[in-house]
This record gives C-alpha cells, sequence and structure tokens, in this order.
DNA sequence: CCTCGCAACTGGTCTGACCGGTCAGATCTT
DNA sequence: AAGATCTGACCGGTCAGACCAGTTGCGAGG
C-alpha cells in the first residue's frame, strides 16, 4: 500500500540517510513542507509521526522538527590511503570479523559457494607457482571477501566491502617475504577445507590461525603474542 | 515529551502488549476510537502512523486498522530504510563485534572515558524514569557507539558508524516491550562496570548476554536461534 | 544600555468535510 | 427459490482552515 503519508515519511527518510538532510539540521516548517512536497499538513504530519517513532527526527513545540540521526559526516570518510590505519589494527578487526565469518559460512554451506571457493583456492596456488604476486595478492583478496559473502550476513559483507582497500593493503604485506608465500595457500586450504566440510568451529580456528600467521610474515607478531 | 498522540500511542501499545488487543483482531473504528480516547481523529491517526512505522499494526483502507503481532516485527513494506536488512542478522553482527568491541574497550580503559560511559548511562536511566523513550534510545545508541570508541580500533568505530541507522533501528525494537526497558539498564550498568574495572572477559561475556537479552526483548529469539 | 512586550514564527490539536474502497443486506432478475 | 445486482453504512485517506501554546527576535520605551 501506497500512502501519500507513507510515501512522504520514504522521501524524508531517503534524505536523511543520504545526508542531505544531516543530523542535528532543521526540517522546513511543516507548512512551507508540506507545500513543497504538495501534500495536505495533515499527512506530512503523519509521515513525521513514522519518522519520529522510529527515531530519526525529533519535534520540538514551538520550536522544530530536528533530524536526530543519519549519516554525519558526508565524505571524509576514507580520505587517506590504506596506511591511514596502522596494519596492527586492520589485524586486530579482522581478528574479530574473519573467524566469525568463515565460522558463519561453514554452517551455512551450499554446493555452489564450494566450488567458488576451490576455484580461488586453486588461482591462488597458480599465482604463487608463477611468481606472480599481484595475481596472488588479488585472489587472496577474491577469497577472504567470498567468505564474508559466504557468510550470509548482510552486515559483515557490508563491512568487509566497505573495508576493501584496508584489507587489500594488509593481505600485500605478507608477501613481502616471498620465501613464506607458499605458507598462505596452505592455510587457505585448510580455511577452505573446514568450510566446505561444515565444520565451523574448525573454520573459525583455521581462518584465526591464518590471520595470525599472516600478520607475522607481516612482521607485527615480534613479540610473539 | 508528552503529546497526546504519543500518549495515545503508548496506551495502545500498552493494550496491544497486554494482550487486550491481540494479534489478528481489528481496532475499533478511528471515529469511534477517538470519541472514546476524548482526542480528535486526527491526534489518533498520528498515533496509529507510529504503531504502524513500529509494524505492530497495520491499517488496510476500507477495512479497518488490524494488529499485526504484540511485538514489534519489522516485516512491514513502509520503514524500506534501516529495515533493508532483518533484524536477526543486525544482532547476528552485532554478537560479533560488540563483544570483541567491549573487551578491547575494557582492555584499554582510560580514566577519562570512565566518566562519560557512567554519564551516558544515568542519562538512560533518566529517559527510562520519565518515560522518555526516544530519549532513552538516543542514549543507549550513543552508549553503544561509544564503547565502540573505546576500542581503540579504527576499523571497529568505522564499522559502527557505518552501521549506525541499523544499529539505532535494532536498538529501538526492544523498547516495544516498554514493561522490560529496565533491563536495559541494568545491562548497561553490569557492562559499564566490567569495563571501567578493565576485566576484559567480563566486558566482553556482559556485553554478550545484553545482545542476547534485546534480541529476546524484541521477540527474535522465541524460535531458538 | 537594558528591559519589556508585541509580532511573527514554530509545532499540537481540533473540526468538518469529501473521496474511494469494502461488505453485508436488501432488491431485482432469471 | 437461486442467483446477480444495487444500495447504503462503514472503513481509512486526505484535505483546508482554524485556534492554541510555546519560542524567538526585534523594536519601543524606560
Amino acid at each position: 500500500m501506497t500512502t501519500l503519508s507513507n510515501n512522504a515519511a520514504q522521501m524524508l527518510q531517503q534524505q536523511i540517510i543520504d545526508g542531505r538532510l544531516g543530523s542535528g539540521s532543521m526540517l522546513p516548517g511543516q507548512r512551507a513542507l508540506a507545500a513543497s512536497m504538495g501534500i495536505s499538513r495533515a499527512s506530512l504530519r503523519e509521515a513525521i509521526s513514522m519518522l519520529e517513532a522510529l527515531g530519526m527526527v525529533r519535534s520540538q513545540p514551538g520550536k522544530g522538527v530536528i533530524v536526530t540521526s543519519g549519516k554525519a559526516r558526508p565524505e571524509s570518510e576514507l580520505p587517506a590511503g590504506p596506511a591511514s590505519v596502522p596494519a596492527a589494527e586492520v589485524f586486530e578487526f579482522r581478528e574479530v570479523i574473519e573467524p566469525a565469518a568463515a565460522a558463519m559460512a561453514a554452517q551455512r554451506m551450499a554446493p555452489r559457494d564450494a566450488s567458488r571457493l576451490w576455484s580461488l583456492h586453486a588461482e591462488l596456488e597458480q599465482a604463487i607457482a608463477h611468481g606472480d604476486l599481484v595475481g596472488a595478492s588479488e585472489a587472496d583478496l577474491a577469497f577472504h571477501l567470498l567468505v564474508s559473502e559466504m557468510s550470509g550476513n548482510q552486515p559483515m559483507q557490508q563491512a568487509a566491502l566497505q573495508f576493501r582497500p584496508h584489507l587489500a593493503y594488509s593481505l600485500r604485506l605478507p608477501f613481502a617475504d616471498h620465501t613464506r608465500i607458499g605458507e598462505t595457500a596452505a592455510e587457505h586450504q585448510r580455511i577452505t577445507l573446514a568450510i566446505t566440510s561444515g565444520n565451523p568451529e574448525a573454520a573459525r580456528a583455521a581462518m584465526l590461525a591464518h590471520l595470525h600467521h599472516s600478520a607475522d610474515r607481516a612482521g607485527l607478531r615480534a613479540d610473539g603474542q
């Protein structure tokens, strides 16, 4: 059902999410806003009531309607390069979400995903065999993004995608020591095996171990932690 | 702020939760209901718009207003914004990152952050005491964002910020059952205590328990998952 | 210079009306 | 009598216009 007030609520909601109506900003007066949207004030007020119930907006008698949520910063989210975040923090974060993603992926394994996983693994091994470090890091990145996707959890996948530049950067670090690049392939194989066999705990452990070893190869674990 | 329409929405919400207005039952006609509540139909309609935004009620032109559930559900087609991701997935993701963030925050506790944490907790309790659900959910959101910030991990904080609309939405769900809003404050207190006393494992456990209970209050744990 | 009060806003509420959809019961047709 | 059809009461959705109570800024008078 698409009613006028409903539609108006969605339009305003979209503007708030987009940032066109930033947090803390005031909406135009109800009379003016209703006129500009071509609806009556009554319908607009119902739309505002919905947004208020959702906590996106708060109206104060005598003052106006103020936007209480939404994206505060339109941009300047990732202005600097991937190195703007210390690699140690990137690994720390990855150790939180990636083992969990791997466990979820194992739990929700679809046969179709297994082949995609194995094919990416094969791609990685081939790139390493050819000494193609660029291709290897690309396959590595694709592997980790696929695991996030296979988690079946939208926020998880979105976090991984938003995180992509940092992830790619942190993935390149271990390749600095090209005497140990073979380890990456072996660890990926263990992760793939655990996921495709539907063993969540093994997948979590394998991914965690992989991250530990990656951090070590990147020279971040000198303290033995 | 206690407006007529706001008050009417809470009265109806209470009746739905109590079971006086069971799921599937029809509300009295708007004209009759407005008269029996001693308010105008316009105010009643705004109240119904709020309940509709919360997914507790659905109105059908030509038929009437039907109670869809005792617990708020995001299923409705109206709020397409933050509800675009199933609440269950949001909670699943939160159970991955928030306990970890709480543990990191406890580990890196700065004396200055303790007061910010406690002050937000006081804000929440005061809002609940005043029956200000909007203020309460704002304090709730600020609390969770602060914990992410205190983790000292930039990617973690960025994920929480990017995730903010969904987080705000998932925080609002438990408030539908306002007979249990006191539990939220108590759980926040345990989390705050664990973090400020510098106990990472206690903080992780307290946050995890809080999320489990929140999901329960939101009506997401009935199926056992 | 300060203060007071008016005027012009704001949102909150109400009234009464009209529209189109829905449905049950009365009416008309077969 | 059985079916198709009409009718009217009721439903929610929308509207225009009015009034109230706060908030705010600006100007007149102290």
